[in-house]
DNA sequence: TTGTTATGTTCGTATCAAGAACATAAATGG
DNA sequence: CCATTTATGTTCTTGATACGAACATAACAA
């Protein structure tokens, strides 16, 4: 317990709390309203408002009016505010964008690259492309997980325990990397269909599954970083050996593997997706052989979320990638086989099971929201007020 | 976010944390270790615990010197501060005790019941035999789960959904309740072998398999406060049918039950746990047809866990019940299979599997936790601070 | 006996949020 | 068109908090 608590500490955590508020609601609200929302008086309200605005962290503008009343201000982003910005690092893409307080995202580049680390490389020089004091804080997305924080893995570009900051690099802005699947589930439960939920879990069906559990709008980590592998328990029992190491995962029932699997085709991270594509394609117009595989990966998908329900008891579930498909083409059969497998006393309060609505911008939403996590932090908050007016803000 | 933050709740905060960390210590601390530990200054640290001698809830007595300086004084739990109740529930046995702050428990009372409801009457008896002003909290374990806080369900006992309110009755002390294997866990990861991990899991081994994710120090609940029926997924490849209503779950190979059915018996809540121990005993002695039911045991529980290290990923995982048993007869069985089931990456940082130490004392241990976690919860300590000294302390 | 050391105690100060009273800018309604 | 109503902004005072510095105290050590 290093963290004291002072006087000064307790207007930093007033101002996290007020831009929280500002950065999590759905629409801006006003000055007064802010007072009553955090339970403070309209005079503290005005303090705080007057000192993050003098940091250049929020900014009034004048409120339409509705109704009677002294005309009031709008708490908005500061014009000239920090940003975050975000990376989405995908198997052959990557996109760069700037977010602003409240989300607002703006994507400044993209680009292809060559599946080796050199990537980081190109994605710096994009950074600096754009790169502006008021860039506060970078968030990453990749895809594999990195095992406490720093050890890359991705299996799928050859990339085995790289070690983080080789790959990095010098020069980087500060910066907070994490999982694309948990970044798209953290986007859901902040920004998506998964708002407001206390316990909820997102899986991102691509080749396989990847999904994380989250308690309160965070998402659980686990003890080495490496949490949310749901994808590779033995859920529906198969017996096939994955290429994770270990036999009968759900992925191997349930993704573009699966699907390509069925076809006697090689599974791997190749051709896989536009072939699975092309089989849901084949499915939706009626190909017998395509409907069966398709309602395999349905059923499988919904028996191991049953399975999961009963351990973790998630209000809601929601899916992303295939699983935006398999909802569209199969959500009877998902929760038949869900609710199959879910104990018998847990039936009459199954999860709901929602397709995602952030869709394909999930990890650089999630991206954004870590690296926003980051800098409303007290800490980092506090050195950004300190210094108020003074120089301008960004990192030092 | 309702709760303000005025200076009032400033003190409130710095107390609460004073309280938690006597509560949470392994040995008693002096007041100027307090003020370090907290990042506050001695004299804040007198007045903190000035306010709260006077409530009653700290208590200073002078500590033998340890070397050069001005003699001081450790913060031990008042004498005649407030109490918490606790109460674990078991299939035909009650157990009543009452735990200061700090953790120090007194058992007051134990019985035997009839398995009715009628025995909530019994211990609520058995209470009010034992009641003081001092008693401020009571905290409640029994098996089963507890549907949204009040709605609970204990097979075993033929109790399907009965309504907590009905069968509690009137005249309870201020009362939380939650299920023992999660209690369980909660007393291993404050006070027991998951102390200080951040990711852990908990399972109790019994006729079957219950368990609990704790993060942090805290179980987690899930939406509907039944998260934590981890015995409940597939995970070992069993196709029987389970009582829960789902086929194949890992509880169907792995405690109690399991041993019983290897040797033809009916599984089931009557003299099973008796003839498990017999089994583990006739194993322990060589008996060839014990040892397989006892390897099979071992085994299914090491595949699980391994399952459950890849999706949740904690640092140490801890067993009670049958499973200290198994830990004791079969830990390399159950290491290897969990080491074969974890995804190949991970194989060089398994989880820790321990046995539990809080032992059998797990549900009662964790039923004292919610009650001062409850005591300790800022709104409740502040109204037990405002009338400091005039009324004695305890429930109003 | 005289320092040394860690702790307790006292006092003044800066900061913070609350509360009350007042000021202000719209809409409302005759 | 003007007084009223209403919601909000603003100002000032007040009580409470933790901090820092200086000093007091009680042991131990040389």
């Amino acid at each position: 317990m290093p963290q004291s608590m002072t006087s000064a500490d307790l207007r930093i955590r007033n101002q996290v709390r007020l831009l929280r508020a500002v950065h999590d609601a759905a629409e801006p609200f006003t000055r007064a309203e802010a007072a009553r929302l955090l339970g403070i008086g309209r005079n503290t309200a005005a303090a705080l408002v007057g000192e993050l605005e003098q940091a250049r962290l929020l900014h009034e503008v004048p409120a339409e009016s509705s109704g009677r009343g002294r005309p009031t201000t709008l708490l908005v982003p500061h014009p000239d505010g920090p940003l975050a910005f975000a990376v989405d690092f995908r198997e052959d893409t990557w996109t760069l964008a700037s977010v602003a307080l409240g989300g607002a995202i703006t994507e400044l580049e993209s680009g292809e690259h060559d599946r080796t680390p050199a990537v980081f490389t190109q994605i710096r020089a994009a950074v600096a492309r754009h790169e502006t004091p008021r860039l506060a804080m970078l968030g990453f997305a990749t895809s594999g997980p990195i095992r406490d924080g720093h050890r890359l893995h991705i299996s799928h570009l050859g990339w085995d325990e790289v070690e983080l900051d080789s790959v990095l690099g010098e020069g980087w802005p500060p910066t907070v990397i994490d999982n694309d699947a948990r970044l798209a589930g953290l986007a859901e439960s902040r920004r998506g269909a998964l708002r407001g939920k206390g316990t909820a879990m997102h899986f991102h069906i691509d080749f396989d599954i990847g999904g994380t559990l989250l308690l309160a709008g965070d998402a659980q980590r686990g003890g080495h970083n490496i949490a949310g592998e749901f994808g590779h328990m033995p859920l529906t029992g198969s017996t096939l050996e994955c290429m994770c190491g270990v036999r009968g995962c759900w992925s191997l029932d349930v993704g573009a593997n699966a699907l390509v699997r069925r076809f006697g085709k090689q599974p791997g991270y190749g051709t896989g997706r536009e072939l699975a594509r092309e089989i849901l394609h084949r499915a939706e117009n009626g190909d017998r052989e395509a409907m069966e595989a398709l309602d395999a990966n349905a059923a499988s998908l919904g028996k191991g979320l049953g399975a999961l329900a009963n351990a973790l008891d998630p209000e809601a579930i929601s899916l992303s990638g295939l699983g935006i498909d398999l909802i569209r083409l199969r959500r009877n059969l998902i929760e038949e086989r869900c609710l199959e497998n879910l104990m018998a006393f847990r039936r009459d309060e199954p999860p709901q099971i929602v397709p995602g609505t952030v869709g394909a911008a999930g990890p650089l939403t999630g991206a954004a929201e870590i690296a926003w996590d980051a800098i409303l932090a007290p800490a980092g908050l506090k050195e950004r007020l300190q210094g108020r007016g003074s120089q301008p803000p960004g990192r030092p």
